[in-house]
DNA sequence: CTGTTAGCGCATTCAA
DNA sequence: TTGAATGCGCTAACAG
């Protein structure tokens, strides 16, 4: 931290120029009630306007003990998924009159961590954790001894998505959604299946795997008929677990992906491996984000509105009244069915051998 | 600003605990000089520790007069353009151990110049404007005016994109790009030819129009034969001037679209209207945002390295040095042709009617 | 209504 | 090496 060349003009400055007390030009300039006689009022305007004066929110923070400050951690701001809820988030924190510090972690625990300590640093009123948590005592001891802490300061935070951390959370309902997909794909006939799946570490992925087979299991699929891939929760990792999959001989008729995201990367896979989609196998994705529906086929999935979990989160983290128990919000998932599944064809293709 | 509920333990807590005076637990806990003695050090290591204790780094702003944030203001982190910018100078930003404050504008310049204002109270080490800029003195004062008080004050700035403002700019070879477009699609045969432009007031929008209608007359296509669409920079935009411009009878072989974004919508609303890309209409966009690629037929466009546009920007901005001239960094852009753009028809229809 | 004064939490002189 | 005192820019009592 060197200090920069210039100075910033200051109150007590204006105050000076004005020929007013300090706290005079801070009454009209940052308080909102209008004691101040409409003469000295002018001058004190007028001369901050000359000046162009800015207040230092960073000293009014510290005489006030509150910042307009609120932290939003993410994995990735880059994935569509990410942006969109951050796009929400930022909408209302900004509705709110509070300013975004915004971290991207790349999926990296100890950088989540470091992002909450950093928050707490800077005394952020409220942090907003999004995207799933991990499993791990490496990562929750430590997490939970930061949120404690900045709690106990006074610092409020929620969760969007499940963390096995006590707080508010914003859950989508990943077990509800994935439930449907699976309903969907037993009535279109499919008993073969395979799941490419993020990270089981991930308590998302977990919640979404879950619902998936015991809704299969329940549709009478067997668990032992459903291949679960775990991968990179990415492009890469759809495109890889399609491609490991077709090597080892596609015994399958439907594919789901745990996130649009992994079936785009699938889908490309599949399409290099010249695997018809929903011809020969039925591809499925998770979340509904933006381009899916451009796609050809366009993917089905499940659609989660995205601007909302961004928004709701913000709203639950930025409203002052304090319950004790925690609060859950979830968000509706329902199954938006396009062009990339089908029924599962009359004489199924037992295995493929390429290569 | 209402004060939280709890407390942060500050340093004066932390040298009491430790029994030593606040200005060895600064030193000890802030001052990176070991100048303490060992037996001390541990002392306020182990209290600070057992006290949960976290700098306050407004306090240490104060005190310091130089913050480790660093401002981001962008026209929409929703669109992927944006997202892939933000990323990359997050993590530039993180790498130099700053904190990035996040604005997304959508696209109003006011809220731009709010942020800006926002930033500079916030005393910001530094800020970077990403998105093109707009025209009109509304809106180039006040910002010039901000940002020549943000700059006196010490302040650094830099531009992802043209401003017509001064100062140190990142710049995407928005012409040559747009004018490597207009000589491929003259090569291709095509003569007519329309244009689905963002908001001219925007820069960015003006050099790829003009860089492309200056590449074609230079390949000889004529002014005239170039029809451009004024439209919204989003999708939408893209969806309705594709609409329009069928509706008003087709009468061109190509489009080219200012963004990806803007030609994924049109080739929406083309595949709506049964117009067949390439086959009757060639489509390129700009931009080469990671979707595009899998769209169907991919998408011709010209390629950006966005991630290393923001590392650029971020480093830049970062970067203590003060050259006495404006820095420019031009990011070159390249053709990418896919399939959405073909040769011209040999027997081009000449005007279509629908409805 | 207005001015004076005392902190907010910390880094940093200056003495000891 | 360590401690006491001063100030960073601002707000909030507290008096006038």
């Amino acid at each position: 931290m060197d200090r920069g060349g210039g100075r910033y003009v200051t109150l007590a400055q204006v105050a000076q120029a004005a020929e007013v007390s300090l706290a005079t030009a801070s009454r009209v300039l940052n308080g909102g009630e209008r004691v101040v006689r409409p003469e000295l009022r002018e001058r004190v305007l007028a001369a901050a306007r000359r000046l162009r004066y800015v207040p230092n929110a960073q000293a009014q923070a510290l005489a006030l003990g509150a910042t307009a400050t609120v932290g939003l951690v993410m994995h990735d701001v880059g994935d569509p998924y990410f942006a969109a809820i951050a796009r929400g988030a930022i909408d209302v924190a900004t509705e709110h009159g509070a300013v975004v510090m915004l971290g991207s972690t790349f999926r990296s625990p100890e950088r989540e961590i470091e992002y909450v300590s950093t928050l707490r640093a800077q005394r952020a009123r409220a942090i907003l954790l999004v995207g799933s948590g991990f499993a791990g005592a490496e990562y929750l001891r430590p997490m939970r001894a930061e949120l404690a802490n900045y709690r106990r300061a006074g610092g409020r935070y929620a969760f969007v998505s499940h963390h096995d951390l006590p707080g508010d959370a914003v859950l989508p309902d990943n077990r509800g959604g994935a439930a449907a997909i699976g309903r969907a794909l037993a009535e279109l006939g499919h008993r073969r299946i395979a799941v490419a799946a993020g990270p089981l570490a991930m308590t998302t992925v977990r919640n979404r795997v879950d619902g998936f087979v015991d809704a299969l299991a329940a549709a009478g699929v067997a668990r032992a008929d459903v291949r679960v891939v775990e991968t990179d929760f990415s492009e890469d990792g759809g495109y890889t677990a399609a491609h490991r999959l077709v090597s080892e001989g596609l015994d399958a008729t439907a594919l789901f992906c745990t996130t649009d995201v992994m079936a785009v990367g699938a889908l490309l896979a599949l399409r290099e491996r010249g695997v018809s989609v929903p011809g020969e196998l039925s591809l499925i994705g998770f979340d509904d984000i933006p381009i899916v529906r451009h796609l050809t086929p366009s993917l089905s999935t499940v659609a989660l509105d995205l601007d909302r979990i961004g928004r709701e989160a913000m709203t639950l983290v930025l409203d002052p009244s304090t319950p004790k128990r925690a609060r859950r919000v979830t968000i509706p998932a329902h199954l938006v069915l396009r062009d990339s599944t089908a029924r599962v064809p009359a004489h199924p293709l037992r295995t493929r051998h390429t290569h």
